[in-house]
DNA sequence: GCTTTACTTCAAGCGCACTTGACATGTTCT
DNA sequence: AGAACATGTCAAGTGCGCTTGAAGTAAAGC
């Protein structure tokens, strides 16, 4: 057998979690993983790195944008994988957000479920419909700052420039 | 008083949309709204523009790009808003979309829930880092963000805007 | 030694949903 | 009539999460 270490090339950590190895290096270029390299130049990871795209996976699926993975890995201690207390912050954060997440859904499922039936031509008595004319955004801005989220009027003020 | 017709002027099919007009023209552009020209070539819209505005924001909040908006309504006869029967499909339609992707949410927040005093550094126990079940994956982006309002503080408060 | 194959960097491109800017023209108010 | 403002078009830019391509280098296999 020749394995030498424990690291992994960068085709080994694309295969076995599943990113291309291009995604991982732009994970790199992010800080959101990390690497040594080779008297060659070439990336050496560690194993727990694997874990630590997991969680970026998860953080994904959570809805959560790479930036601000970033931003709750930089207040980590290790630059490998979370210790099992971080993880413990982190996940009950983000689940917090996931809940705030899926009940807005499901207001829309609702809003949706009750035009289905309420004769929605009439306006005036629609809720998507009204949900919708007030929405509001901001005039400006990322698009980051775009919300799923109908029925929270976000500034009540037209558009401005 | 000089109401001279029902007609809107962008302006303020902006306002009641909360849409900025640049938007409005985009949609155009991508035909999900219509509008007929004054002589000097400004767009006037009919009120009911408004009502096909809430149906798109409706479809956005599902989680459903523009591209396929324009698709759902290539299939309505009317090109101002749908009539009842139309919404009726095009909203159970959206409901189901809708429905899988709340029960996805849900099976990534049980499996936080899990994780969260799982001991998850063992990683083959992990449900979480085992569905690296990226299947669901389609050029998605940044299109379900959270909401705008950071009820849930989702990132360390290094909050930028 | 020599050929593959895997990797390196850097810059540019993509898809989505828009916004911004430059510049021209219509419409309204006084 | 003239100022003020709203709107027109078109091209380019933005943010996110990557991918693609070009050109070069390292490591592995024979």
């Amino acid at each position: 057998m020749h394995r030498k270490t424990d690291l992994l090339t960068i085709g080994q950590l694309a295969e076995r979690s599943g990113l291309a190895p291009s995604a991982l290096r732009f994970y790199e270029s992010l800080d959101l993983i990390s690497s040594s390299r080779t008297a060659g130049g070439r990336r050496r990871y560690q194993r727990s790195t694997l874990r630590r795209i997991a969680v970026v996976q998860a953080a994904q699926r959570v809805g959560l944008t790479l930036a601000e993975v970033g931003a709750a890995f930089a207040d980590l201690s290790s630059d490998a994988a979370p210790t099992r207390r971080e993880w413990e912050r982190l996940s009950s954060r983000w689940q917090a957000a996931l809940d705030a997440r899926i009940e807005a859904l499901e207001k829309v499922r609702d809003e949706l479920a009750n035009c289905i039936g309420c004769g929605c031509l009439s306006l005036r008595r629609c809720s998507l419909y009204n949900s919708g004319d007030r929405a509001a955004r901001r005039g400006v801005g990322p698009r980051w700052l775009l919300g799923d989220d109908p029925a929270v009027p976000v500034a009540p003020d037209g558009d401005r420039r």
